[in-house]
DNA sequence: ATAGATGCAAATGTTTTGCAGGAAA
DNA sequence: TTTCCTGCAAAACATTTGCATCTAT
């Protein structure tokens, strides 16, 4: 059975705040990370009612929102305007394709730094960045 | 009287695309350069209302639209969803306070370079990018 | 006179909330 | 059997659009 150690996660954060495990929750975790990140809330509807037919849209948000209080999810939005979901992993940024919407994911500690340098420069506490990157991918750059 | 060269680019742009110059449009035009950029739509309808009572909302947002396209201003959204409008100038981004609202400009030729190779590496035509580092002015980090 | 502008009300699109009925513990 | 969930419908919220009316030219 896969995600084994995703599903526990879970079990342990429902367990630990007296909610409870539902087939709904079940659904969408599996759905969540099959996707493998990136995925819109309209993508993860749609996919989790083909397994469970009755599912709300209402749900799926729930859901999603407590999976990243849990800690298996994290929010991420573009400048479309569209919430996606990521599975969390080490610091990352991105590239977005403005044609065909190809999302890739990067890590540069240059910037980094220079993030912290220019904070500290203003007097700032830094808590977290937005950082996105808007082109056209390999694909899209030379026609199709 | 102030404001004279953008009055008459705003003049030149309705004329050359067959648009009326307006009571409206005057007053949108004034309070947002009085402003002196990152207003948001609210405030300058709020503002634009004290010197004309009847405008409507509809109106501040077409007429910022069309500064926009005149090139006489440019639309800026951060994380809190509410677009808000600058005077345009020299390419920079933007530290913004969580707390209260703060906005200061910078601009780092070093991550700029960073950008247009991380692009080059991933094979994207790089367009443009949003790049906004949050966290606590100096004011509200050290407690009020 | 006429193309274009205005302002109200209603629509938009995504996400959230109220609530009555339904399911897990 | 009590507490929590679900799913629908309605609300929220910033922004946009339809439309009848008004205005600059």
């Amino acid at each position: 059975m896969a995600h084994e150690a995703e599903r526990k996660a879970l079990l342990a954060f429902l367990e630990k705040h007296n909610l409870k495990q539902t087939r709904q929750r079940e659904a969408v975790l599996d759905v969540f990370l099959e996707a493998e990140g990136h995925i819109t809330s309209e993508e993860l509807y749609r996919r989790v009612r083909e397994r469970h037919k009755t599912i709300g849209y209402t749900t799926v948000y729930r859901t999603m929102k407590l999976l990243c209080e849990a800690g298996l999810a994290v929010e991420r939005c573009f400048d479309d305007g569209i919430t996606r979901y990521e599975i969390p992993h080490e610091h990352h940024d991105h590239l977005v394709c403005t044609q065909c919407g190809t999302i890739v994911e990067f890590e540069c500690s240059m910037i980094e730094e220079a993030q912290e340098r220019i904070a500290r420069e203003y007097g700032f506490r830094l808590l977290r960045h937005r950082h996105e990157l808007y082109g056209l991918c390999p694909r899209c750059r030379d026609g199709t």
